[in-house]
DNA sequence: GTCCAGGGCCGTT
DNA sequence: AACGGCCATGGA
């Protein structure tokens, strides 16, 4: 009996059930009429090597000044953006990210996220890895949770449960996500099931290796340890 | 004080 | 293709 990523979500489910990603502040949204996908998209920037409790500290300050929309971001200087998400650390190059970002969907879509996310999920991917600052996971994220296209976002928690977990894949990005795609779509061909599967389930992976499967695990109150090599090592 | 967190870019090998 | 340096804050 092998651990397949199936196998593993279904036990992730099972023990720390569903996690309702991305989180957003939904009420926001409704009070301000912004859109909830635009907070994702620049969430996602914000989070790059970064704790989700700063990215939030950036977050409520542009929520502050009524800046998270498009229109608005577009028009800030940089300087000013940068002041505001400075919580969230690297916050120069990710001023420019963001703000390039608005720009884009501006000019290229009048601000509307319906036609930008409207179209077949690797011509949305393409799109994506062509802008400045948005690698793999970014864009990946973007699309599964702000787009609900059936993608799975590999991050450095995925990588790490791979490297320790017997699971039969090279440790690269590309394999991982691969890998992780081909297993769930024996079992789940329809397109919305497959959204849902793998938001859960990477909601549920970073979850659990922030709070067992850390860099230095706490294999003792791991529920996968018995099918873990590196358990083995450290108990 | 040290370590780490929901990466990506750019230059070098 | 793969790797190292760099970007930076705030909490543990």
């Amino acid at each position: 009996m092998t651990e397949t990523p199936y196998t593993l979500y279904k036990k992730l489910f099972k023990h720390y059930n569903k996690q309702n990603w991305w989180p957003v502040d939904k009420k926001y949204h409704e009070e301000n009429k912004t859109d909830p996908r635009f907070e994702i998209i620049i969430g996602a920037i914000l989070t790059q090597n970064t704790a989700w409790s700063n990215v939030e500290k950036a977050l409520l300050n542009l929520k502050s000044k009524k800046l998270l929309e498009i229109k608005k971001i577009s028009k800030t200087p940089v300087e000013n953006i940068a002041g505001l998400i400075r919580p969230s650390g690297y916050y120069n190059q990710k001023a420019v990210r963001v703000k390039n970002i608005a720009e884009h969907f501006k000019q290229k879509y009048n601000m509307d996220l319906n036609r930008f996310f409207n179209r077949k999920t690797e011509t949305i991917r393409k799109e994506l890895l062509s802008l400045k600052g948005v690698g793999p996971e970014t864009a990946d994220s973007i699309l599964l949770y702000a787009g609900n296209q059936p993608i799975f976002v590999v991050d450095a928690y995925t990588k790490r449960l791979c490297e320790r977990i017997p699971l039969n894949t090279k440790i690269s990005y590309e394999h991982i996500q691969h890998y992780f795609q081909k297993e769930i779509t024996k079992k789940h061909s329809n397109s919305e099931e497959l959204v849902q599967i793998y938001n859960e389930f990477h909601a549920l992976i970073v979850v659990f290796a922030k709070n067992i499967c850390k860099k230095k695990p706490k294999c003792q109150e791991c529920i996968i340890k018995k099918i873990c090599n590196f358990s083995k090592k450290t108990i």
